[in-house]
DNA sequence: GCCAACGTTGGC
DNA sequence: GCCAACGTTGGC
């Protein structure tokens, strides 16, 4: 079992969305390392902090898991889409995603600022400057002092 | 709106 | 294969 943190623009597709949705096809990954992440280690069942990055405060506002294996992202084959890309095929598809399931909403919005402030989350990758990667695996105790920021207590029932 | 960081592209 | 130019992300 992993742990990712997802990133999503809130006036784009944000946590109401995800929870209206309850199951969203991560389309439009454009980046060869959180497309191999998906691709080689996400596994069904994997727990995600869904983070809204480009707000104002940026920050962890729920909870998703991974609910299906990688395949070909649609997008890229349809000429009309935003993340259409010529030099893909159907027989060879250069773009994977997964999908991702609403699992809760945090019972406290966990601000950028505080995890700065949180010694215990040093080292997590998305609190590094510069950092732009949409998807990045967490640790496992970084994970759990997110969720304990956000006053979700039970982990073990979220893992289920 | 600015700009640092960094991934991608393409000329050589 | 190097690297400059360019584009994008995302915090501020």
């Amino acid at each position: 079992m992993k742990y990712w943190l997802i990133k999503s623009e809130p006036d784009v597709f944000g946590i109401d969305e995800m929870e209206k949705a309850g199951t969203e096809p991560w389309d439009g990954i454009r980046n060869y390392q959180a497309r191999n992440f998906m691709r080689d280690e996400m596994a069904i069942g994997d727990l995600a902090l869904f983070y809204h990055s480009n707000t104002k405060p940026p920050g962890v506002a729920g909870v998703v898991k991974v609910a299906s294996r990688p395949y070909p992202d649609p997008t890229q084959f349809d000429k009309k889409a935003k993340y259409y890309d010529e030099k893909s095929s159907e027989d060879k598809p250069r773009w994977l995603l997964v999908d991702f399931e609403f699992v809760c909403r945090m019972p406290h919005y966990v601000p950028l600022d505080e995890m700065k402030a949180e010694g215990r989350l040093e080292g997590m990758l998305t609190l590094r400057k510069g950092n732009r990667l949409s998807i990045t695996p967490v640790e496992k105790e970084h994970f759990a002092v997110v969720c304990e920021l956000a006053g979700l207590d039970d982990l073990g029932a979220l893992e289920g």
